[in-house]
DNA sequence: TTCATTGTTCGATTGTTGTCGAACAATGAA
DNA sequence: TTCATTGTTCGACAACAATCGAACAATGAA
């Protein structure tokens, strides 16, 4: 597989954090991986096609909201907490404690 | 002038919000507001057009993000701080926090 | 009334985004 | 090797969003 690029911790911009997490199927993910810890790209939406839910996490990544890690077939994801938090304090805390209203 | 809608504070949803504050100018817009008090439209950014910018506090307003009122021939914007805040607690700050950043 | 000021609305344009299915790639098991 | 599993990439499409200029509306001052 193609190398994952993420962004530098400096790097991560708010308005495309903000973006990222302004679609209610990544807030879902961002939710859940909040909540249950790192998992599979498969374990997610149901619905939607696969290659739907592909570009979801690549533009979670793109934005420096979650970290991927190939591991044999499975692709896994992490929330940047740390990151998240050093550059926008309070931030990802915020979004998903408000996310836990729906 | 026509009646301009604004959600009630329950209808706020968050995903509306993220993606209104996800643009630029509309996160300049917040972060105006927030440290210079209310203010009318004409007061902000001077490059982009009129046109432009009323469509961006559109989207604000429809968001949940600010109250418009006119007075007089301007439209004055304060940012909904209390029907955030109920709704989200910390997301504003947090936000507003981030985007002194840029 | 006439005019300047301040915004809004409209239509057009350009670009971005979300979605899908089909084809492809990588891994690991049979 | 063959096959199933798991994701990614590509091309297409429709929906949405940002931008502008021109025309319009409302207010208040001259």
């Amino acid at each position: 597989m193609r190398e994952l690029h993420h962004p530098t911790r400096d790097a991560i911009s708010l308005p495309q954090v903000l973006h990222a997490l302004s679609d209610p199927i990544r807030l879902c993910i961002a939710a859940q991986l909040d909540c249950r810890g790192d998992l599979p790209c498969g374990t997610f939406c149901e619905t939607a096609a696969k290659s739907t839910m592909s570009h979801h996490f690549k533009v979670l990544r793109l934005a420096g909201v979650i970290a991927q890690r190939n591991e044999g077939t499975s692709c896994f994801n992490t929330l940047r907490r740390d990151d998240l938090e050093a550059r926008f304090p309070g931030l990802l805390d915020a979004i998903l404690r408000a996310a836990d209203e729906f």
